[in-house]
DNA sequence: CCTTGACCTGAAGTTAAGTTTAGCCTTTAT
DNA sequence: ATAAAGGCTAAACTTAACTTCAGGTCAAGG
């Protein structure tokens, strides 16, 4: 089954403009066009957009994304670096966890004076 | 005690031109200066920014920021409007959280995969 | 005295990730 | 057959959060 751009738009929630931009930028190097140049996404297209919503939420920047699939793209020599390249990613949004944990403990402590008195006033912040 | 903008920029490790753009911004409106025009940072102006750097880490918009200390600026009148404004961004951060969980997750499977067989090439993304 | 290092400003430049615009081509429903 | 709905492109625009630049002031050391 082949999907149309407004469908996957839908159904990702992602804008038209942004699904447009991704193909443009090279993350979607093997998606179809019919003769007259539409976009038909497969349902791998659209997996594969899911992943790169995964990686674009957690923070990969685009450039990456599209290194990723490039090396998708380059074949089964490169798995080991594919998959070094998600470890890493892995690493990163552990740190994150750490922070958000870090920074929400900061703002219950503040919540907390805040509930105590009228503190956080300017003299404290 | 006062701290001149390159030792908060080390302490903080905030590049000094960050420091200056905060301050341009509006967000350190109590921040004193020699009569020359030299910051003069105190401990006060110090945890204020440390606060900042929390907010801003998780995805807290300067402007945002901004307001909440035009709020502190304005009074005790408005700590339950500064209160609110820090719950909602606990919450905001909670589901930042969730988020990372299930990406994390979904990253966990395609590693998981990974390691089983050189799966992820260009069939399955 | 004068040079060096740290500070200042306003304004312009940068980058990422989209979004918007303008103009044009199909397909579909009336 | 014609108008609406949906698709396309290239190129310009947007926004946030900084950073860089050009040019100027000031305090301390040799």
């Amino acid at each position: 089954m082949e999907y149309t751009i407004k469908h996957v738009s839908e159904r990702l929630r992602l804008p038209i403009s942004t699904l447009r931009y991704y193909d443009r930028e090279g993350l979607m190097p093997l998606l179809k066009r019919t003769e007259t140049g539409t976009r038909k996404y497969s349902e791998t297209d659209i997996s594969w957009l899911e992943l790169v919503c995964c990686l674009k939420n957690t923070g990969m920047p685009i450039e990456e994304i599209k290194e990723f699939m490039v090396l998708c793209l380059t074949g089964s020599t490169t798995s080991e670096q594919r998959k070094e390249l998600l470890e890493q990613h892995k690493a990163n949004i552990l740190g994150q966890m750490e922070m958000l944990n870090r920074s929400l403990e900061m703002i219950n402590y503040k919540l907390k004076n805040y509930n105590k008195i009228g503190i956080f006033h300017i003299d404290t912040y």
